[in-house]
DNA sequence: TTGCATAACGATAACCATCGTCATTAGCAT
DNA sequence: ATGCTAATGACGATGGTTATCGTTATGCAA
């Protein structure tokens, strides 16, 4: 049988400028991004990249396990280029500066509760957002 | 002068029907709802409420703190009829089935990771998603 | 190097959740 | 009852995301 969950299924991909440069921007910058802000970083940048092509990549890149996707407080996605450690994220809700942060802990708690309720296959969202000390002070 | 921040403006909140049926559908479910989950469920009891209403009387509601609103793992939002504590879940995608749980170490992770990032303000978003055991039996 | 099969592109339309508009309806205080 | 206005609900507008599809270009092999 196959293995449990999805997994290595090979897919043949290719290489693509437009990957490549939806990829640098991610590595580019320390803060999350939506689609649309990749887009626009590109455009701004003199890159003339689709909307559908950045979607798609965002897309590729995260089942890659490239980048980190989360939603928003307001249910957009979210990327951003990350280790491939696991880890979660406390960002500013103003400039969406992210700040890697982990918790052994938490995970344990996680992988406990899910067990106790019979639970399978979990995954969790576990994210911080707040104001950072630099917007906090600019909104004072 | 008016309080500081939003909290107690004693908005005129008048008695609407359509706002206890909203209320009613959520108190009945055990599973998080998504707006038009509400709207299907009142149709299917036979009452006829606009989606807009749902919409709007699912936001008084959490504004007003008497349901639990959450991101599906695709974007939308979700809503519950919650205690008043403050706790998590632990939700099969794919039957909804939301178990509350708490974790009051996970709590203090939280405040100490954003304290110790000069963040304020902090909310947290913990869920965790899985299969519940039915659903996963289900799927063997 | 040339060809071919097809991954990827990108412009556009389709989708879908959610919100805004606005004329009508209906709580509730006097 | 009467008036003020919150609330409704049909409908259109928005905005993020995905699907469509003809065109382009990568990677492999002859």
């Amino acid at each position: 049988m196959t293995g449990t969950g999805g997994d290595v299924l090979a897919k043949t991909r290719r290489f693509s400028r437009p990957r490549e440069l939806v990829r640098a921007t991610l590595d580019d910058s320390d803060v999350f991004l939506t689609a649309q802000g990749v887009h626009d970083r590109l455009r701004a940048s003199g890159e003339r990249v689709g909307l559908s092509t950045v979607y798609r990549n965002l897309q590729l890149l995260a089942d890659d396990g490239e980048v980190d996707v989360l939603r928003s407080e307001g249910g957009e996605a979210l990327y951003r280029a990350c280790g491939d450690r696991h880890h979660h994220h406390l960002i500013c809700r103003r400039c969406g500066l992210a700040v890697e942060v982990s918790g052994p802990g938490v995970e344990r708690w996680a992988a406990r509760i899910a067990e106790e309720n019979g639970f399978v296959d979990v995954t969790h969202s576990i994210e911080l957002f707040g104001l950072c000390a630099s917007c906090a002070a600019a909104s004072a």
